[in-house]
DNA sequence: TTTTAATCAGACAATTTAATCTGTTTTAGA
DNA sequence: TCTAAAACAGATTAAATTGTCTGATTAAAA
């Protein structure tokens, strides 16, 4: 099978959009998102702890806790999540699996590839979280 | 960690390369490849075996026998090798593992990921084996 | 004809990733 | 104060991917 981001970061991404659609400031327990997105719960806690430590996320023990967003949706970057989870090892290593790929030694395919990847890039880097609001609350109403 | 492709198809790749920095229809034994690819041979034995039964590369057994290209390197397209190795999945299933993402069933990013997909598709689509000999002959010179 | 070097076949092992389980701590609200 | 519901911590299991091993078959060359 052929991957892009792995699981943990595809169900952080999901989170982080389904926080950002909420209303500002409201508290989201882990069983809540993980109904709405139909991802087992244990795990999309694990992942919302890891976004808490890398300062995405906050979180509030107890009850009528939960995990919040640590910052105003406009503040987050989709990159910002993908850095968080799996790193940014995808942007920087060779597509190929050759050793020491760069521009001295460049693999193949290392421009054309190079291109796409940059693009991939800045459009992960360019998008914050709060621009698919609309676009998020659809999907969730029909998942 | 985060994956384009799988391992068995970065390597899967790079001995298509190989092969087709050669002359044509010259007999490539596994060993060979493994070592100047620094891959493990067996591994890359199965890979191959796999892309014989795929109809890329073509096989001879026994005493000064090994792995050829099954065509002429002008029609062996990057894609063909992805295709039969991780499938086309990746083209297809949605970038944050939302199920059924489609046009009327878009997740968030849909729009912006499918543009980014749809170019690397055409990219590995429209380059042929062929068209890297002298990059893959400098890269093997440099690992 | 015998040896040698290759693919091929299938089981096996190791590693990584994904998911689950058990229990502890925390805190709001009854 | 007590209870319920939440995050948190860490161990464990399950599944997928990656890599290894053993042996059978094939065919060129000595």
């Amino acid at each position: 099978m052929t991957v892009i981001f792995s699981k943990k970061c595809e169900y952080g991404l999901q989170a982080v959009l389904f926080m950002a659609a909420k209303e500002p400031g409201c508290v989201c327990p882990s069983d809540e998102i993980a109904k709405k997105l139909k991802i087992p719960k244990e795990f999309i806690s694990k992942i919302l702890q890891s976004l808490t430590e890398s300062g995405i996320v906050d979180s509030k023990k107890g009850k009528s806790g939960g995990f919040m967003l640590a910052k105003h949706p406009s503040k987050i970057r989709l990159i910002d999540i993908v850095a968080a989870i799996d790193g940014l090892d995808l942007f920087n290593s060779c597509v190929l699996g050759f050793p020491s790929c760069s521009p001295d030694k460049p693999c193949p395919v290392h421009d054309k590839w190079g291109e796409l990847r940059s693009k991939a890039y800045e459009m992960l880097s360019a998008e914050t979280v709060d621009k698919f609001k609309q676009k998020t609350l659809n999907k969730i109403g029909k998942i």
